[in-house]
DNA sequence: ACGGATCCATCATTGGATCCAG
DNA sequence: CTGGATCCAATGATGGATCCGT
């Protein structure tokens, strides 16, 4: 899966049309409605198949791509990166193993150019991250605060603004989806689904490291 | 809704373009590709909506097809009649709550021409089945036979030779299918996907029935 | 700026059933 | 003849994310 990184890396300075070239993609005619395109050219050129089935992108790797911008020539993120899906019936456990630790143990991230026209967008320097024991400790902390509030008041009652560097929030096709999940009391019920994702703050931290290594 | 049963009824002596006419459908260039065209078109052609969800297509009434060939001007069903999926962890329950219970209460069948071109096959007389005391008891028989099996066994040893009126057999894409569900322990695991299903007879039985009321 | 809302592709499941080798 | 295998359409769930009103 090294391969992998290096190959991710070997992407970095094509503009969007060729990376979707790579992928054996052709453009979309709107990348504001074709939200996961990026990220799905990004798979195919690294040479992974359309995911089967539940579970990493590779064992061990989770690849991400990360929309930036540069701002007085430092990059900084300019959107949340969804982790995974809320499972209500999950809430109980300890965040040493829980989904979104797993999610988060390794990943590849990829960062975009988030403006201009799709031909002078282009891919940037690939970089992996680990949590540090700190990230962790500070997502440890998100996890018990925002289960703490599902758990207590309900899956209808919880806000964006819970967690410093991870948060919740809908991830559906419209405000009116309702997904069947089974919820804290184990009975089966519908609500809106949900998601975890990382702040943008955050990731921008993360870009921060990156160049300062 | 026995404004359906009139309806459907109203539909005898259609041919199948005509049938497919009146629910908006065009005909598939293969009816043997196309297996569900024939149902999906008697309830398009009743005005039923496209199914939402689970449930019988009406409020306690539940539409089949039946496809049956004249043999020395009786009628007999040339086909077994799905009812509903196995549900591995529901195979513990009594008859009278089960899901073949339920679908079964009353159906309104649907007679079709099995045999010849399309434009010579036409829809037949349309009558309503509640079980007799008699069927019920039946039914419940190869319910215990069936489900005492299943839960013995497992699902990878059932065979359709049991059961006198009522079997179950196979619905999938394909022998390869596999579909998650939770088995007796209460275990997640993978299965073939199995459902149960009428026995021609006993549809052959029902057809000569209605001809002698 | 950001919390809440939304968009697309793909895969799995469900419901409509009939096909077909032995 | 019939038990086992298979076919299609529509829906729902999941994974890829970004949009956009306040």
């Amino acid at each position: 899966m090294d391969a992998v990184i290096d190959a991710a890396r070997a992407l970095a300075g094509l503009t969007l049309p060729e990376l979707a070239e790579r992928g054996g993609l052709s453009m979309p005619p709107s990348l504001s409605r074709s939200k996961g395109f990026i990220g799905q050219a990004v798979e195919r050129a690294l040479g992974l198949e359309p995911k089967s089935g539940p579970g990493p992108d590779l064992p061990g790797l989770e690849i991400k791509t990360l929309p930036v911008e540069l701002i007085q020539k430092m990059p900084r993120s300019v959107e949340s990166t969804f982790v995974c899906t809320v499972q209500r019936d999950r809430l109980d456990v300890s965040w040493a193993v829980s989904a979104p630790r797993s999610k988060l143990a390794r990943v590849l991230f990829v960062p975009i150019e988030a403006r201009g026209a799709p031909h002078v967008r282009r891919v940037g320097a690939a970089f992996v991250w680990t949590p540090s024991d700190d990230d962790d400790a500070r997502l440890a902390a998100d996890w018990e605060s925002i289960t703490g509030q599902l758990l207590l008041h309900g899956h209808e009652r919880i806000t964006a603004r819970l967690g410093t560097i991870m948060q919740v929030r809908p991830k559906a096709a419209s405000a009116a989806s309702r997904a069947l999940s089974r919820d804290e009391t184990g009975a089966l019920s519908r609500a809106l689904p949900r998601a975890f994702y990382l702040r943008r703050a955050f990731t921008t931290e993360l870009l921060a490291r990156t160049g300062l290594r």
